[in-house]
DNA sequence: GAACGACTTCAGGATTGCTTAAGATTATGG
DNA sequence: CCATAATCTTAAGCAATCCTGAAGTCGTTC
């Protein structure tokens, strides 16, 4: 639920399986067959990529170009045996890595678990001045003392504070934190984030409005008088 | 109190990279290229080994046996795909940790790191305040007494209380503990978990829902009123 | 100060979890 | 190999909890 993967492979059979087995080890997955609509994406909504190659329309190596330009975000290359190693290699140290097919499954989880892994385990949490966010063990502290949050809740607050600092608009919070696509639901949102803040007491001031926009978690937030 | 980690493994790059990595987080290592030397070496002297299987004169498994005669210090083993899982699954049992390779180094450290994070207590087994849960010997001790818990019963307990903490998903419980891969039997995994918790009695609260995901095997669980 | 966006309160209605009981399956002992 | 016991699964009713949307108020922008 809070980590989201996009999936870019155009095989339908070894695409599937890769989502499949990527949903079980409980990520949230979005899956794109071709390299035209994978460009359409809003890259920022996503913590890591599973990118193929060789792809109908775009060539991987260009949406990667693309998305770097704008995120850092860890991408998983998919190389035929076929595609040049040094090439691939190249692009590899920029940070990624990268899996020869034909893989198991179950490796690549194991290379997307060991990429998301790092940021949290060495903080055990995401930090917002008393505000502590465990998104492994779904707890909120403030100053150290346990805050009950609801499902809707925690995951509004772990979508936010995963982006820290980064304004991210109703529609997205809508769609990637309640149930089901709805139309609405916008003053839905309104009313969770009220509860997180009274929930939040005085530290609630790090979830901030941004006006027009949606919502922010701040490292640092803004003085008010 | 620094942790000094024993390294065997035979590959020059590979070994140099743990190394390298290991000593960046502070730990004194001490590397070995091939079995017989290792085999010399005072095992008393290190926290942790980080073993690889493969090597040139013995055996991994060979110095694993040895060791274990004098001493249960944890051992990380590195495999290689090609070895048999089950054989290696089996000695993982006995308290041991183990990667396929190709691994990242981070992600060795982070074990390496949580293994050595808590002090290697007599204690064998998984403390929840008055619970104890003993994988090795697949048995549950509720105050020093020892409580009867079924199969699957056990395979639920273990599954969380190897997670610390953690909380996991309904699904993820269910496909890894109940046999076969079963649509629903959402339902079936309450009745093992009511089960558990009236065995466990009081300290059956170590045992905490998390609503709308799933468990969580709680280290300190929250107080109701 | 008018218009629009954001906040809060509140109460169904819906979802999720717990428990009991009974049927199905597997293990045990003769 | 059958009979019995233990265990696992399924079903169903109930309880606890949560989500949603409406409506009114408050705050910001222009």
């Amino acid at each position: 639920m809070t980590n989201h993967v996009l999936v870019v492979e155009d095989d339908v059979r070894l695409g599937q399986e890769i989502v499949e087995t990527l949903e079980q080890a409980d990520f949230q997955v979005t899956w794109h067959k071709d390299g035209t609509a994978a460009r359409r994406v809003d890259i920022g909504s996503f913590q890591l990529v599973v990118l193929d190659l060789m792809l109908p329309g775009v060539h991987g190596f260009d949406l990667l170009k693309e998305w770097r330009k704008t995120s850092d975000l860890p991408v998983i290359i998919l190389t035929a045996r076929s595609e040049t190693h040094d090439k691939v290699r190249g692009f590899a140290l920029g940070g990624d890595d990268y899996l020869t097919k034909p893989f198991w499954p179950e490796e690549l989880v194991a290379r997307v678990q060991a990429r998301l892994r790092r940021p949290t385990m060495s903080t055990a949490g995401l930090e917002f001045g008393d505000v502590l966010v465990d998104v492994d063990q779904r707890e909120v502290r403030v100053g150290g003392q346990s805050v009950d949050l609801t499902k809707v809740e925690f995951d509004i607050l772990a979508y936010l504070a995963t982006r820290r600092d980064k304004a991210v608009s109703r529609r997205q919070l809508v769609d990637n934190t309640l149930d089901e696509d709805r139309e609405g639901g916008e003053r839905t949102l309104d009313v969770h984030i009220s509860r997180i803040r009274k929930k939040l007491g005085e530290s609630g001031k790090h979830l901030e409005t941004v006006w027009g926009i949606g919502y922010r978690m701040a490292t640092e937030p803004k003085e008010k008088r």
